[in-house]
DNA sequence: TTAATTGCAAAGTTTTTGCGCACAC
DNA sequence: GTGTGCGCAAAAACTTTGCAATTAA
């Protein structure tokens, strides 16, 4: 598997624009969850022809040949990561809206064990937990 | 904790409508995670004088005051269930967007656990698995 | 009585799309 | 060269809000 963003885009023959390369670069120097104005901003900064359409054209057209995940954490807006950084799960603060990364090898183990249960195999898993995080004492 | 979602307003204080007590029947009586569309029309239904606006307030009102879960299974649009509703979690079908339900003593443990060590306690939890899952044969 | 709630329509957000021009291959 | 992608602006989809009339307590 090839390992940039850019590099897998070519791998799977999409055409690589100016713009897609530059929104490649962003995401691929990106850990954490941008969403589409954030990427938008980003992008402009480094070249101003993008345009938010071709943001999202690009993010959808990512997501859907899976070199992109899009979450949404609960706050209405679609959020961006590259698929293939470490697999890692997420922690959502409910109150705050703060994504926590974490990776727990027993809950691993887990989410594979809840799928066989309910008669399914798992193709690429990922988890989110949900809850108001309290700093203990 | 009292038991129906109208009982549970009125312990609130809320201030009970006609509107608000068919919203809340509606939700009473529903075991899916129907969105605001698919609860105007229910609600609807039952009585025509409700409007799309008073679901999207009610909605939201009930939400806050711990009635109601939001959800949002990355379809765009937000999805609400009764949030005194046995505790369980979801697996999201990322394919076809098929939400199952399941409950998993482990990983009850697990979410507390997960919690503690990233040095928080979790008030609130709920967990969301996302995949395909691919039925075993 | 009176402050809270509603319906309606307008506006705010987020995302998608039609179209003519430009570009990657 | 040719089909794909782009910017722009319009539209679509989802959600919130201002206001005058209505209603719960």
């Amino acid at each position: 598997m090839p390992d940039t963003i850019t590099e897998r885009c070519e791998a799977m023959g999409l055409r690589m624009t100016d713009q897609r390369r530059t929104i490649a670069a962003v995401l691929q120097e990106t850990h954490d969850h941008p969403d589409v104005d954030e990427l938008y901003a980003r992008a402009s900064a480094r070249d101003p022809r993008i345009s938010i359409a071709t943001v999202y054209r690009t993010v959808k057209l990512f997501e859907e040949a899976g070199i992109l995940e899009k979450h949404e954490f609960g706050d209405g807006r679609a959020r961006y990561e590259d698929a293939e950084r470490d697999h890692h799960d997420h922690l959502i603060d409910m109150h705050s809206g703060e994504v926590i990364e974490f990776c727990d090898p027993d809950i691993e183990k887990l989410q594979e064990k809840i799928a066989a249960k309910l008669g399914y195999r798992l193709k690429g898993h990922r988890l989110e937990l949900y809850g108001v995080p309290i700093k203990k004492d």
